[in-house]
DNA sequence: GAATTAATTTTGTATGTACAAACAAAATAG
DNA sequence: CTATTTTGTTTGTACATACAAAATTAATTC
């Protein structure tokens, strides 16, 4: 049986690259305890102080809700901490996220390296550009 | 502050596409009745009645243990049917199943115009190719 | 300035997916 | 032929994420 429907689909695909490079990502992002969105939650935390959630959610592409999800576990291992003002949410680095700073930083590095090992420097790069660029024109309204 | 490190990383990147990707794939799919994932899933029933799991494992790139859980919801709903042999599962169509098939093959042609529409019929298809290469360089062991 | 509307966050609930451990059957080795 | 190993599936549990509705506060309109 002929499954090209399959791998001509760009949800099958996009999906399965998902899968694979976050499998890679949480290898690589195992050394700061964390999984790898959350690492960079707080790469934008610490860079940020003060950041409201909806700037992080839009930054991170993630919804409202997800993003009260994260800053609550976050904020569990007092790697964040919340500021209320009026109706918005004011985000904050604790002394404990600060301190992770450089194992999220070399992490991410690592990853890169990992999957730019397996895929070549320069094409890994393109391809990231590219998926941006795709999702920016699949998110246009 | 400069969120470089974001759109540089292929997992952030590759998931971000993947929810934008699926956001407009569930949509497509709505007429179905049924999530993307679970379509292909019948589409691939119906093509090889008798499939294993472990194959339909493999061909959906999950994980055993999801696929369990995806034939045990087609199960309920009538839409597949499982026969037991010795330590493997065969999956076979049900009517109820066949009977999608149509739906759920236009429902996949919508997607793809859809999408195509939105980034070009030429370009979509080349970045689906190039996202599936990339997927198995990253999955070589 | 009271009433309405809009913006931000939270909560309840649901879904897709994974991992590790358990289980069952088959294959292989002694 | 029994004992061990391998293979395929299931189960328990967990996590990332979403949507819709509720709650809260701010902004706007009359």
């Amino acid at each position: 049986m002929n499954d090209s429907f399959l791998h001509n689909c760009l949800f099958f695909t996009a999906n399965r690259l998902s899968r694979s490079i976050t499998r890679i990502a949480e290898e690589q992002f195992a050394s700061t305890g964390l999984s790898p969105m959350y690492g960079y939650l707080i790469l934008l935390v610490n860079g940020i102080p003060g950041i409201t959630q909806k700037e992080l959610a839009e930054k991170l592409y993630v919804t409202p809700s997800t993003l009260t999800r994260f800053i609550d576990k976050l904020e569990a291992k007092q790697l964040v901490e919340r500021k209320v003002q009026g109706k918005t949410v004011l985000v904050y680095p604790t002394v404990k996220g600060q301190g992770l700073e450089d194992t999220i930083r070399q992490a991410s590095r690592n990853l890169h390296d990992s999957y730019a090992a397996l895929l070549g420097e320069e094409e890994s790069d393109q391809l990231s550009q590219d998926i941006k660029k795709t999702s920016e024109r699949l998110e246009k309204k």
